[in-house]
DNA sequence: CGGCAATTAAAACAAACGTTTGACTTATTT
DNA sequence: AAATAAGTCAAACGTTTGTTTTAATTGCCG
């Protein structure tokens, strides 16, 4: 960590910091006190606290995003290769597999996770703005593949039953350190191959109900 | 509006700001101006902005908790009296219901149903803490009971797939104006009884998965 | 009407915020 | 080695935050 660069130790800990205590709880001075950097050099190295969130964002989003595209686009080309529709299953695998297996794939990418768990309901008009837009495209390729999964579904079920999966796979990227209430017995970090067989297995049945 | 008294202004406008633009994002001048009564009020009716948010939680909340805590001691008081089991249909729909239909319930209910579907992930650890216990022995005895509907699964699972299914309801009380992505044909507001069969049909099935 | 308590009003409080400044140091280039 | 660029630093900027203070006002009861 002492080795890296000031702008590497900027985003390593603001990452780790607004994962902990979301964007607006997380001052500019606890960030560069914890990294060990002057105050100003956010705004030299970035420009200002949004450009900060906006960059961490970057960094991680993008080439998950691209992984998860491109793991979509294949269900939808081996499919048609095989002259067959791809299976909701298969579509779903593409998306949450990428995004579960995230969480160990890096230092860092653990708290990263936490972050975007937040984003669906973040508070801040900006912040959310930054993660729409770069979640976007990967949504509607996600919707377009379901609607052709479940051709008996109505689009506007797909749309919801999509909202429910995804509001589902949020409670996986972000589980608050202060549960409500935690029964005995239970895991809160199961390994990424448990938990994404435990979703998949729900979101399956959920999406092809009758 | 004008007619009710100051501290009923304040839980109002303070609820509909807090509900559109997040707890820290609010302050209590926006709020004060909106309500049209003085900055101080807020301390002299309630103490602090904290006790503030929780009296607007204490107001909506104990009255749907009370009717969800109901209905599901019904459903297992019901099923016991049969000589069964309660199925995961009943006690999901003891949760669900009353909590969909709250949102015609009354003027100013939408707003607070948007409130509490931000509270899961909210980053202030004050407020979530007022909400965790709030919800916390529904939630327990939800738990409690979802396990004596599905036998054939284990607590881990039970508790994971409880999981999903509150990450799924949130995204019906807590749909963001701006999405990443609205497909033509969706109804962004369903009427409740839709709704609830949309996500009670999707959860039953996920939740029953073999 | 007079007096007391409850409520509202205006102003100020200290603290924290993101951002900017200008001097200083380090690194790179010519 | 000189000159230019890049980066760091402490300090201060103006603004906004939640909260407190003190005075004015209102409403109610004897």
């Amino acid at each position: 960590m002492d080795k890296s660069t000031t702008k590497q130790r900027l985003l390593d800990v603001a990452e780790k910091l607004f994962a902990d205590s979301g964007y607006h709880c997380t001052s500019l001075r606890k960030i560069t006190a914890e990294a060990g950097v002057n105050l100003a050099s956010v705004s030299y190295h970035f420009g200002s606290k949004e450009a900060l969130v906006e960059a961490i964002f970057e960094r991680r989003l993008r080439p998950l995003n691209e992984e998860r595209l491109g793991r979509l686009e294949a269900v939808r080309a081996d499919a048609a290769a095989a002259g067959r529709k791809p299976t909701a299953e298969e579509a779903l695998r593409a998306f949450i597999e990428p995004t579960l297996r995230f969480r160990d794939s890096a230092p860092g990418a653990r708290y990263f996770l936490h972050l975007i768990g937040r984003a669906l309901t973040e508070p801040d008009d900006a912040v959310r703005s930054i993660f729409f837009r770069m979640v976007g495209p990967l949504f509607a390729l996600l919707f377009e593949v379901l609607t052709e999964t479940l051709p008996n579904l109505s689009r506007n079920q797909v749309f919801w039953r999509l909202n429910f999966a995804i509001g589902a796979i949020s409670r996986c990227t972000f589980l608050p350190e202060k549960l409500p209430v935690v029964p005995p017995g239970v895991e809160l970090e199961p390994s990424p191959d448990l938990q994404i067989d435990m979703l998949v297995g729900f979101l399956v049945a959920g999406m092809e109900a009758s």
